[in-house]
DNA sequence: TTGAAAGCGCTACCAC
DNA sequence: GTGGTAGCGCTTTCAA
């Protein structure tokens, strides 16, 4: 007993015609309902499955949603980078919500049209893009023609492209004040000092110690971000620091981990003798000890928000950037 | 300057037909250089992209494989678990090497039809299943009429479906005996004890324990595996037991993050007066403090081998299942 | 209510 | 080496 593999071998075993079976399937269009039901019982008896390349093409909709992840200078491994992972995994529930799928390519920045030639292959309704990377101008001139795309990352003033992504100058202020609240004296940031995000963040620590007149004494260690070699490059830095700092704001959890690990290594307690606030609020922060100070971004509720804003923007209808308030979420690293 | 939509509009503007332009672009059948290199030029700079959809429709073949996971009764919002997320970033690498993408959808298996249904929808070359779960009926029945399938998960004596995973029982027995090695007197297994992999496992530790002539002195906790309430279910289980181990065999890393971070609750430290060994060698387990000792699947290699077997079948290739050999990573958690 | 036919954009076959 | 044409499986007119 094989299945029909097209329609038209289900509508000849109906007795009817192609159009009849799609009418009857897909719910639209006028057709008794004796026809109906009897088609679509025998759809169910053969187990016949519409082949969805060949509806897509001709509804030109996929329910699919592709998620691309500029990958800039660094080399290709990042999918499985806990940040990237988390949001995947959570982008993946949102659209699943809505009826969507997830497809995950590796697109590798090439020319200025890597986005828009992607997003119009016609494999997907709409595209959103992780980090901004070094990829900024190509995504604001993307935006430009082509408006199904929404952004995670940092905003920056007069942009086009429709963008969600947490305050990252509000958040690295509010790490450098928790920090100095609980009576650090000497401040350090450590990650990339660059970028729409990570040269947010620090701007926002220098600001908080500007504020309170403390502007001087910020340590900075300028690092990438390879989680690879995170927890090497922290116990480099660190080891190499005039003065040891007793409150230290890492750039994203994943530092902030590596970094506590380096404080091990050099015999210093967390959060006695050091403490230590990461960025992103990812759930594995809980579950390592000391669990984890963090900087929420709440990425579940910014998946969601990706994923309304993106079926607005599919819709035709006109949407604005999205500000998430960070929040601090104290746990035991401070 | 608007790009062409379809090839034909680009061979008009060339001046050639819709075959030139295709076998131009696709660098198959003969061209003449000259027209060739004229199309591919013209082709840039108009900016046209060919409509993946219906080439993918015409050749039968998409360069996309699904990854599908098995829910079963647990509620949906698995794919953001760590497990899940980790797999998914190998597979994504593992694909792209091969110029493949990875549709992520969330499938609810209804009838026993769900996998062949998605797997003949004609969006993807081949399907790649995530844990049994409760569906190794459905995988089984499946793998007859259906082949480009490659299945992570135990395997049970003559099986159809072809799978890939870690020897579990083995990896249960190397657990128990690194902790009866590391003079642990108390051991205990944490985690479910049902299933094709948690209960070979759990089978792993007890035949360690009998060759040790210890058989009976094993304390069983059985929990499920939500993450979001292992930390509480520990800390219940762990309070629950009349006597408290020296040695846990958590079933899974993120488990085992769980019980350390119970223990500490208690009072007790890892590794000085209880040790605790996870398993999966999820690189998590490396950042947590104390690092995870763990059984590690190796599953970046896993991923691979995944991906390897499934092109193969999608040949037409015959395969075998893989098991393979858990390894030992000891850190400082024993 | 139903059937026939056109067409989505592409590739492959067969002429020339 | 190139052009015309058929056809992938579906939905959606337009007639009947």
């Amino acid at each position: 007993m094989n299945s029909p593999t097209n329609i038209k071998q289900l509508a000849d075993l109906a007795g009817v015609s192609a159009g009849t079976v799609s009418r009857a399937l897909s719910g639209s269009g006028r057709v008794s309902p004796k026809t109906r039901e009897r088609i679509i019982t025998l759809a169910q008896k053969l187990g016949y499955q519409p082949n969805l390349l060949a509806r897509n093409m001709r509804m030109r909709k996929t329910s699919t949603v592709g998620m691309l992840v500029p990958l800039g200078h660094d080399d290709l491994q990042h999918l499985s980078d806990p940040f990237f992972n988390t949001m995947s995994g959570y982008l993946a529930d949102a659209l699943a919500d809505q009826g969507y799928d997830l497809l995950l390519s590796r697109v590798i920045p090439s020319d200025g049209r890597w986005i828009e030639n992607y997003a119009r292959s016609g494999r997907v309704d709409g595209v959103l893009i992780i980090g901004q990377s070094n990829q900024l101008a190509v995504i604001e001139a993307t935006s430009l023609a082509y408006h199904p795309m929404v952004v995670w990352g940092g905003q920056v003033s007069g942009q086009h492209h429709c963008s969600v992504g947490s305050d990252n100058r509000a958040g690295g202020m509010m790490a450098a004040r928790h920090l100095m609240e609980r009576g650090c004296q000497r401040l350090a940031y450590l990650g990339p000092v660059e970028g729409p995000e990570f040269g947010a963040r620090l701007d926002g620590v220098r600001q908080a110690l500007a504020i309170a007149g403390r502007g001087e004494e910020l340590q900075i260690m300028p690092s990438h971000c390879e989680p690879a070699a995170a927890y090497d490059d922290a116990l480099g830095l660190l080891r190499g620091l005039p003065v040891m700092p007793d409150g230290i704001v890492a750039a994203s959890d994943v530092t902030a981990i590596s970094v506590i690990r380096a404080l091990g290594t050099m015999g210093l307690r967390v959060p006695e003798q050091v403490k230590v606030v990461g960025y992103d609020g990812l759930p594995l922060g809980e579950l390592v000890s000391p669990p984890l100070t963090t900087i929420d971004q709440q990425l579940r509720h910014g998946a969601r928000v990706m994923v309304d804003l993106l079926l607005k923007r599919m819709a035709g209808e006109p949407t604005s950037s999205v500000l998430i308030d960070p929040q601090l979420i104290q746990r035991e690293s401070t």
